[in-house]
RNA sequence: GGGCAAGUGGCGGAACUGGUAUACGCGUAGGUCUCAAAAACCUAUGGUGGCAACACCUUGUGGGUUCGACUCCCACCUUGCCCACCA
């Protein structure tokens, strides 16, 4: 008998796969297309991570599954290799990104990726740094730009001093750089963004309709971070020269504690814009200003820092009770939440509670249910000191409030998003240059392609792609630019309006954007109209939206979000005719080693060459699955994965013996039941991705095989292959030839179970006294109540414990169990 | 501070709509094979007491509901993840 060599039948199998093109899909003519996606790589220098094998085996799994269900299975893969990630890695190895991206992609495919035993259809690679792909990540920028959804805007942003770029909010992880974590400045600087906050509403309603991993909506919702209030004018003692309505704004959840708001609190951006419109602020009040806008955002936002703030000098009329009250300037109000103002109530919000002790401001109360002396109250309560509106508990409070603001033109009730306007500029080179060129000219004659931009042109389409030239210096400068900027080749250009020198943007659109719409490509690639649209609308009917999605969390607010967003952007524009990009989206846990995230600088990283070359592929994706369950992730552990190598050698040399045995045997009842249980547990477990409970089972009837070899026959063998082979795809594919059927195993439909073996004509009823288990006895199915009294009365175990006292009651149910309840 | 998820043997974990807690795997101990070792295979393996049959205890802690609770309810503790001066 041979021994289970994994290494050579998993090359021997790959090979013959590729030759026939065992896995591929007819994208024109599949009959039950089902689009199994998973989130694809940027090819790091480092090479395939284990968390990959983990993503993309359960995910191919699963994928095989659905196969051998029937349905035509589009498993695409490509690589995500343009951007901040890939050029940041080719700076420190100090080379050219294309010509790194080259090598690291085809290290992965051919090396890594093809040894992992996967329906991968490469004829369908998308690889995002390439003139053909993101020649549409611009035509997408285009139109969004046509549909107003792209602006160009000054603002408040996020600038990486390490990246030497600026950052959408979502890439700022506490303050800090996603990407290489250095802390972030906000700088004001005009940038391209794209409107996602014209979609945070829908956003956050189309959650309820999607088949999500409620973890990762959960996420979402919080990022979005909607909330109701009102937004409530207060009259200002004349701050602004130049403005005659002498207000300000605020914004509060919080409608029922107006009475208490005892001052107002402005952030330095509001009070600088009315510096902007003339406000003659006293020095020491405008020096606050300009110090605290150059503060770093971690720094102003870090929580154990003291408050600081000055006072204006300017008074303003609280609208609830019509008392004038101070207005400060503190940096602890956020420029860019709300209206950039609030009304401060301390007696009932931790931060105001703070401020006004220390400055000696008034605190008033006016929620009852604290002792205000001490520290804020921020619950609910009846109201108090709050003229006619006493008496009534906070939210009809807000309710009342509301009305009266409204009612008297002081505010309105307005929602507010914490989702800001995805920032898309990056200063940076390895990216697509965003299309988009501005004229001197045309700018002065006060034209434009949309408005609000004079000046600004879209690249006209029949040019695209804007490629990007070879840049030998291609590292940031730091200049606020990029280092296209640097090319005056690049740089010039005519203005497709009036045709007079012009120049183009030189920013780089960011990684993200390669990525918000890579799925829809897919099954375009070979399309014959690819050359001339992103997305082949015959093909995207039929593949799209994608059937199932699977990828890590971490990108619960970044790609999944953008993701969404484009998708309704395309629907609106009407590209597409669905709003939602994945029907089923999960998300898997984390792999992690000797009890943390795997990284380098810990030196806990798990290599899964290593792994495939010493106990193969199979082994390693049935480990990992095997590690816990799916969505929770598990610690990979060197030892245990001997467990699951040991597995498939006894399957491999119990299917030899099977194999090369003549007799004809034929299973026992109880095998074939438990045949059929299996097929049923194993078929169920995989579609919910419980894929560690459906190996265990599968474990657990190898054992029973092994104990009862006289039983054992080739259908039985050839059923039990069939079920390991969404797993493990290669063995499964040596046995099934093993076993004299003809390739391949992978064109075999999921065995079906028969409901009449799943049935007993015995069962075991449990005996409980007083709810304890006592014993438990074999009875012919259908067996009464009665019948099982008289015989558990019988058993001495509960004998014992029946004579204590007498029976009072008991309780049965039906072919399971029977609870006799004894008195005293 | 807010949100989410989770606490079960030495370890990873299993347990259907509340009904035999600890499946499956790792580890450990003993054994078979061997000159020996590895591998493989067999047996045992939650804790305490007992020679034993057996008994009692056990799902983070404390209560509750129930004939019966890992499972449901309340409070608390701990850990992980996400967000965070968001008004």
């Amino acid at each position: 008998m041979k021994r289970y060599d994994a290494k050579t039948i998993e090359a021997k199998w790959q090979e013959r796969w590729d030759r026939d093109g065992t896995f591929r899909v007819d994208i024109k003519k599949a009959e039950r297309p089902f689009f199994n996606l998973m989130m694809f790589p940027y090819p790091s220098g480092e090479g395939l991570h284990v968390g990959h094998v983990y993503a993309f085996g359960g995910a191919d799994t699963f994928g095989r599954l659905k196969r051998m269900q029937g349905y035509n299975v589009f498993e695409p893969m490509g690589f995500d290799s343009f951007g901040i990630h890939s050029e940041n890695y080719a700076i420190k190895v100090g080379k050219h990104p294309r010509e790194l991206i080259q090598e690291t992609t085809s290290y992965f495919r051919e090396r890594q990726m093809k040894r992992l035993g996967a329906l991968f259809d490469w004829d369908h690679e998308v690889i995002t740094s390439q003139p053909n792909y993101y020649k549409w990540t611009q035509w997408l920028f285009i139109q969004l730009f046509k549909a107003g959804l792209a602006v160009r805007k000054k603002a408040p942003v996020d600038w990486c001093p390490s990246c030497k770029t600026v950052l959408a909010d979502e890439q700022v992880i506490g303050g800090k750089c996603e990407r290489c974590q250095s802390q972030v400045i906000e700088k004001e600087l005009e940038q391209w963004f794209l409107k996602t906050t014209d979609y945070a509403e829908k956003l956050l309603s189309n959650l309820d309709k999607i088949d999500w991993s409620e973890t990762t909506k959960t996420m979402q919702k919080n990022w979005i971070g909607k909330s109701e209030g009102l937004q409530i004018k207060f009259s200002l003692e004349v701050p602004r020269q130049e403005d005659k309505k002498h207000l300000v704004e605020v914004f509060t959840t919080r409608a029922d504690t107006l009475f208490g708001a005892t001052f107002v609190v402005v952030s330095p951006e509001v009070a600088k814009s009315w510096i902007d419109l003339g406000w003659k602020a006293p020095k020491e009040v405008a020096d606050y200003i300009t110090k605290s806008l150059k503060v770093d955002q971690q720094d102003r936002t870090a929580e154990k820092r003291e408050k600081t703030g000055v006072f204006t000098e300017v008074f303003a009329i609280n609208s609830g009770n019509k008392k004038e009250i101070p207005v400060w300037v503190a940096d602890y109000v956020l420029g860019s939440y709300g209206t950039g103002a609030i009304m401060a109530v301390p007696a009932h919000d931790s931060r105001d509670y703070e401020f006004a002790k220390k400055y000696n401001l008034e605190i008033v109360e006016v929620i009852i249910g604290g002792d205000v002396s001490k520290e804020a109250y921020i619950g609910e309560g009846k109201l108090v000191n709050s003229g006619e509106f006493d008496g009534l508990d906070s939210k009809e409070g807000i309710k009342k409030i509301s009305e009266y603001i409204e009612e008297n033109q002081l505010g309105k009730r307005t929602v507010n998003y914490h989702l800001r306007d995805w920032l898309i500029s990056r200063q940076r080179y390895w990216g697509p240059p965003i299309p988009m060129i501005f004229c001197d000219k045309c700018a002065k004659d006060g034209k434009s392609a949309n408005k609000d931009m004079t000046g600004w042109f879209p690249v006209p389409e029949k040019d695209l792609p804007v490629e990007l030239p070879y840049l030998k210096n291609y590292q940031p400068k730091g200049t606020g630019v990029s280092p296209l900027a640097t090319v005056p080749e690049f740089l010039s250009v005519k203005c497709p309006e009036c045709g007079s020198l012009a120049k183009r943007e030189t920013d780089v659109s960011d990684t993200f954007l390669d990525s918000s719409w890579y799925f829809l490509r897919y099954p375009s690639t070979r399309s014959a109209r690819s050359g001339q649209v992103p997305f082949d609308s015959d093909i995207t009917k039929k593949w799209l939206p994608v059937d199932s999605y699977i990828g890590g969390n971490e990108h619960a607010v970044l790609h999944l979000l953008y993701a969404r967003f484009i998708t309704m952007a395309l629907h609106d524009i009407g590209y597409l005719d669905f709003e939602e990009p994945f029907k089923k989206f999960r998300a898997h846990g984390l792999v992690i080693h000797e009890g943390a995230k795997m990284s380098k600088s810990r030196g806990n990283v798990v290599n899964p060459n290593e792994f495939m070359d010493s106990y193969g592929a199979d082994t390693l994706r049935i480990y990992l699955l095997f590690l816990g369950p799916y969505e929770q992730g598990g610690d990979f552990s060197d030892r245990a994965i001997a467990g699951v190598y040991r597995f498939l050698n006894r399957v491999w040399s119990l299917v030899q013996e099977i194999a090369d045995n003549t007799s004809t045997a034929t299973p026992s009842l109880e095998m074939e039941r438990a045949l059929n249980l299996l097929i049923k547990k194993v078929g169920e477990d995989l579609e919910n991705l419980k894929f560690n409970t459906a190996i265990a089972a599968m474990m657990e009837f190898l054992n029973m095989m092994n104990e009862k070899k006289d039983e054992l026959n080739k259908e039985l063998a050839k059923k039990f292959v069939l079920l390991l082979s969404p797993l493990a795809p290669h063995i499964s594919e040596e046995l099934w030839e093993v076993l004299g059927e003809k390739f391949s195993v992978h064109h075999q439909l999921w065995p079906s179970y028969k409901t009449k073996f799943l049935e007993e004509d015995k069962v075991t009823i449990v005996i409980q006294v007083n709810g304890r288990f006592r014993d438990k006895l074999e009875a012919p199915k259908g067996i009464s109540k009665e019948d099982v009294a008289r015989l558990a009365l019988d058993r001495p175990k509960v004998k014992v414990y029946t004579k204590k006292g007498q029976i009072k009651k008991s309780i049965w149910i039906e072919g399971r169990l029977l609870n006799l309840v004894t008195g005293g």
